[in-house]
DNA sequence: ACTTGTACCATTACTTCATATGGTACATAT
DNA sequence: ATATGTACCATATGAAGTAATGGTACAAGT
């Protein structure tokens, strides 16, 4: 693998983790099954944390691009090369932006809706 | 007009202006048609920034609770008594609790979601 | 013993935003 | 002159959240 991290680069570490590992699955470098290095070990080679590794190997197996075994290590996931093609983010901006025009739409602020918006991704905080 | 701010309060004082109001209104004891105290007059008596009062103003105009009519005065509007009774707030919690859900049923992380959030309303200063 | 992912405890620096404040100025009226 | 709502300029405070860091510890396996 060769992944490089720029620390310059307003990109977030763990994003352009994120990135590189989905890059190089597509390109077909790393197929189903491949080991990735441990998080330990990756943490040590790009001279990372060890928490912002982890951070990026939990989103990467959360959109199924690769799997992790435990004791065993982490490996491509079966079906990575499609899935690292998706693109969530893209998917919740557009479904954030529908009900933010449509409240904008009734001449609701934007600070209204951002007050709104705390309120609701918080109260599910104290419930569960 | 009874008005009472509590600046002890962790409410907002635009917010407390503005609940007042309208439940004055609801009470009867203001009616359409009826004058309001002038923005500088109220900050005046309330001990408030010209500034608070004028942007409880705009709200309340914004629900059709009141109507400025610029240099004649703010009055209580036509339709003042039903439309003090929406509740906006908790129709945009409403809407954006249900696209919330959606996103997180999909695995998405709050801060993800936070994320798009700002991206999506900020999207809208820059072309505007 | 050693490594795996993971789960806690925590802090730091940075950014963004809401609230509230102050001052100045304007057109439009009485 | 005086008052109306409004639009700018601006600052200060506090809260909240992200990203990244560090340490300790655990069960499960080699």
């Amino acid at each position: 693998m060769e992944i490089v991290i720029d620390i310059d680069d307003e990109t977030p570490l763990f994003t352009q983790l994120i990135d590189q590992i989905k890059k190089t699955v597509q390109e077909g470098k790393l197929k189903a099954g491949d080991p990735l290095p441990s998080i330990r070990q990756l943490a040590n080679d790009l001279d990372l944390n060890n928490k912002t590794v982890a951070k990026a190997y939990r989103l990467l197996e959360r959109d199924e691009v690769i799997v992790t075994r435990g004791y065993r290590g982490t490996y491509i996931h079966k079906n990575a090369r499609s899935n690292s093609t998706k693109d969530l983010v893209a998917w919740v901006n557009k479904e954030l932006k529908k009900t933010i025009e449509k409240l904008k739409a009734s001449g609701v602020t934007d600070s209204e809706i951002r007050i709104a918006f705390a309120d609701v991704l918080n109260s599910g905080k104290t419930n569960k």
